[in-house]
DNA sequence: CGTGCCAGGTGCCAT
DNA sequence: ATGGCACTTGGCACG
């Protein structure tokens, strides 16, 4: 694969490029002095700084400062990116519709533009997702409790859809919610209202069990399970518990040419 | 503001700007072919493509490919960067502790790299957040209900904090549950916590009315609402009601050298 | 499309 | 550090 890049551009070469990088269906990235606004579902404004712009062929925009995992401003994939020259200065304009949002970067000086044909694998296969939680569960139900049987997984309630649904020992409804994490009052909110649901499907006095499986709960958690007469039971993600081998560590020693 | 930029290195040279630009403290973005691997809270592995990562000062790491604003990878900041050369590729490998997490990012080529100095304001401010439909109902009480008249913001109760905490015209507790967007269940079910938590602390048999303010909500939220005995108040974020005057638009026609 | 919910959520601020 | 929650949350799957 090829690359263009643009170093100190002019505005109209840059204005070219973009042109160019937007027709081939290239990811480009430029470094330069911008400032930044923002309006949409809320509205920002950035003053000037040197950061780095981030445009993708699926319509996303990226506005990345020197710090953090989220860009300090965007524009969600969907959106329409332009270009122009405007009072001396290069606008990338990025818009979309419904709801209805602008970016708008102005640089002062571009110092930098590359860009590249992005392609290949999009999706990682994730491991250790609430799925595989619940696959571990169904494989051994017991885990949430004795005698435990599930029955359906994603039931539909009047609440909205439960994890596992199933009956315990004494044949009663069982409720179960399951997290791949530690989880506060939230969780335990969802998990009431999803009893509350069942037992109004089912005759009254039918008593209807609720568990939270997740790795632990906070305090607070804990307090409001007492309260709505739930139950919490510990599954760490991937209870590996298998037989003792190891899962393999790559390359852990023995690095030459090692740096930073 | 100098940049660095670095047409289809050799890893060698690879290995070396990489290690200059974490020195000078710069933002590195790299467009090449590469494999990810990564192992932490969850774990995934991505096949070979060609991808941008770009690699912050302060331990941040994102991979990406041509499409969607989230990174297919990434590292959060407060990583720590290394580089090394090993069986013919450049590998970057991006760890953190607490929790333990790895980030391998495998490149047989690098086609293009560019290291900058990016620097200057990192935050913006957002209008059109919750506080600023929190300051508006403060300013305006009776958007909630007629008579009624705030006390505290932020009140803690057993069950967390409550947005707004007041008096209705009889004298009763309020609990205003602010919300900047359309909700669903989970808000309803976050209100219930509070007017029970604050039923809990009054005399018994004291009623405690619950608002939730929100542009709308969904039908299901609705009824839970109705079941919960609670009330919704329709209120746009930024109430506007201004005068008649619009927001001045800006920089709506008369472009020209437009692109794109 | 909207509704509901998971996410390696991230980020902010409080204790 | 942990906890509780907002976020231009984003993303997916399902009706």
């Amino acid at each position: 694969m090829s690359v263009v890049s643009l170093h100190e551009p002019s505005h109209r070469e840059t204005l070219w490029e973009l042109e160019a990088a937007f027709a081939r269906g290239d990811t480009v990235s430029v470094f330069g002095e911008c400032t930044v606004e923002y309006d949409g579902r809320a509205a920002s404004s950035l003053g000037p700084g040197a950061r780095l712009l981030v445009l993708k062929p699926d319509g996303t925009a990226l506005v990345h400062t020197d710090e953090g995992r989220t860009p300090v401003n965007w524009q969600p994939p969907g959106s329409e990116h332009r270009a122009a020259v405007r009072d001396g200065r290069l606008r990338v304009r990025s818009t979309r519709t419904n709801p209805s949002e602008t970016l708008n970067v102005r640089f002062s000086a571009v110092d930098h533009l590359a860009a590249y044909a992005v392609t290949g694998g999009r999706s990682v296969d994730v491991v250790g997702s609430e799925a595989d939680l619940k696959a571990r569960i169904l494989e051994e139900p017991s885990l949430v409790a004795d005698g435990f049987e599930p029955q359906a997984t994603e039931r539909e309630t009047d609440a909205g859809p439960v994890d596992v649904f199933g009956v315990d020992a004494d044949g009663h409804p069982v409720v179960v919610e399951l997290k791949r994490r530690r989880v506060g009052p939230d969780a335990v909110g969802q998990l009431a209202r999803y009893v509350s649901a069942v037992e109004r499907e089912e005759p009254d006095g039918t008593p209807v069990g609720g568990v939270l499986v997740a790795p632990s709960v906070t305090d607070r958690a804990a307090e409001l399970l007492a309260e709505e007469g739930l139950d919490h039971v510990a599954v760490d993600r991937l209870v590996a518990e298998t037989d003792g081998t190891e899962l393999e560590e790559t390359d852990v020693v023995g690095d030459d040419d090692t740096v930073g």
